[in-house]
DNA sequence: TTCCAGGTGGCAT
DNA sequence: ATGCCACATGGA
């Protein structure tokens, strides 16, 4: 089946190479081939349109109503990435040139156990070895698309069920007993953390704004935090990539270098930056974030 | 050989 | 609450 979303304000591969997610892989004639949640796809921008192929879908009403409402909430089109920008260039006098540098970048609304996964394996990583540890685990224990060469990542139960041992071809290194023990601890706080508050409205999601339950962010990220192999930097991806935290304002060892290189901060000052983000970048951390990493990264490599 | 990668857990203060 | 340090793996 083949889904088109318009959408003028996106570059398909800075917003797919800039680190917040893993699994796509660019391809000679410029898409993207890869897989999201429980979906394989290839995947094209053309003239302002989107262009999804899923091999694995057959083109049904139903199937292609969900899949809209799939692709459209994971390429997040319904933000004004135009606004965004606008308040961070109107708030922050230095995050011009980032800013330049990433246009076209989105923030991809990902698969909070997926995020989880992905961000617990990225620490103390590169990039490239990232993907290839999570491409040998899905091909591991997770399972086989329908209609594609692809795997889904494990689900929560099939990892809990596992041994660190039997992990071993993925070459996990120490991360791999993380990853079980987070799959353990994850299916007990699942409940809570499903009640995603920027789902509210959404057709085929509990609407929980009059149950009392939605949790603040605050609340969702001290949960991520109790995860085994989930620190600071890790939950704050978890909740900017998983959970659609955009204000969320992850610091890795690139966030610091380029907070140094552009704003003068001490590469230890982790306090010091954070709470610039909070004052600057304000609701938009997150999109700032992903703006300077992609800046800085690229001028390394 | 040593250093590094989208850091964290465990332990000592 | 904060400061070290070991941790598995593979590429530069």
């Amino acid at each position: 089946m083949i889904t088109e979303l318009k959408c003028r304000d996106i570059d398909i591969w800075k917003t797919f190479t800039c680190g917040q997610c893993f699994r796509w892989k660019h391809r000679p004639d410029g898409s993207f081939a890869g897989a999201a949640a429980k979906r394989a796809a290839r995947i094209k921008y053309a003239s302002g349109v989107i262009v999804i192929e899923e091999d694995s879908v057959t083109d049904t009403p139903e199937n292609r109503k969900e899949a809209e409402h799939f692709w459209a909430e994971y390429f997040d089109l319904s933000r004004d990435y135009g606004k965004a920008r606008e308040w961070l260039l109107s708030h922050d006098e230095k995050i011009g040139d980032a800013v330049k540098a990433g246009d076209g970048i989105r923030i991809l609304r990902q698969d909070l156990w997926e995020t989880i996964v992905s961000f617990i394996i990225s620490q103390n990583n590169n990039i490239p070895r990232i993907q290839g540890c999570i491409e040998a685990l899905a091909e591991l224990c997770g399972e086989k698309i329908p209609g594609s060469e692809l795997y889904s990542l494990p689900s929560p139960e099939v990892l809990s069920g596992m041994t660190p041992d039997a992990l071993a071809p993925v070459r996990l290194g120490y991360r791999a007993p993380y990853l079980v023990a987070a799959a353990r601890e994850y299916i007990k706080l699942r409940p809570l953390l499903e009640a995603e508050p920027s789902l509210q409205g959404t057709p085929g999601t509990a609407d929980i704004s009059d149950t009392g339950k939605a949790l603040t962010a605050a609340e969702e990220y001290s949960l991520l935090l109790s995860l085994t192999g989930v620190g600071p930097k890790v939950a704050s991806c978890i909740s900017l990539f998983g959970l659609g935290r955009i204000e969320s304002f992850p610091i890795d060892v690139w966030v610091r270098r380029v907070m140094h290189e552009v704003y003068g901060f001490d590469e230890g000052d982790m306090r010091g930056m954070k709470k610039y983000a909070e004052e600057h970048f304000g609701q938009y951390g997150g999109l700032a974030q992903q703006y300077l990493f992609y800046f800085i990264r690229r001028q390394n490599m």
